[in-house]
DNA sequence: TAACCCGCAACGATATACGTTACACTAAAG
DNA sequence: CTTTAGTGTAACGTATATCGTTGCGGGTTA
């Protein structure tokens, strides 16, 4: 069982991406081709990364979309096992 | 560059967990507490595998709820790079 | 025939992604 | 001090997605 809080992708994006760039936000927003206030939501950890959106970090800073979204979902799957003892599920299969 | 169509994991679903139990839809979907229209969905590939239901699944079948959300990510990300040259992107890294 | 299972259409509630516009705050430059 | 650039964010609209309920037609089986 891992333990930590991963971080949201929007914080890793900011620190690995924009600052050592020296890039403001409302220029990485333009030249990803989103709004200045789409990119400032997933920065902020308002908004997820969305397959689309990971396409366009991967086209734009050289990397993986795979890595994006493999992060929006840790940090997705953090936040739904931490819930799981409010689901009502029966096992199905034997241990 | 992976080229196959990834699986939906709603045909995964139903042939390792389903089919090997001999359990109905019905059932299964009463089983994960969701209803047999959600199931459904999932199972014929017209809904996608949330957080949550992958938490479900992991507790109804034994297994890992980042096993699912992994299949789930690699079918959204290979629909999504289909379309990637629709988008305008500008390169911001040095390759 | 009757009971059960299935896919699916229709409708609503809720949430997310994305856009535009507008406002207030900060910091830097004139 | 005034102007400007950058930022966060609220409001509002649109599109899409999850999930629920209800109901219907078709298939299988007892």
């Amino acid at each position: 069982m891992k333990m930590h809080n991963p971080p949201h992708p929007g914080e890793v994006l900011r620190k690995l991406c924009l600052e050592p760039l020296g890039l403001t936000v409302t220029e990485a927003a333009k030249a990803l081709g989103v709004s200045r206030k789409t990119l400032s939501s997933i920065l902020n950890g308002r908004a997820g990364i969305s397959p689309k959106m990971a396409v366009r970090l991967s086209l734009a800073f050289n990397t993986t979309a795979e890595s994006w979204l493999n992060q929006q979902m840790q940090y997705d799957l953090w936040h739904a096992e931490r819930n799981r003892k409010r689901l009502r599920v029966q096992k199905l299969s034997a241990a």
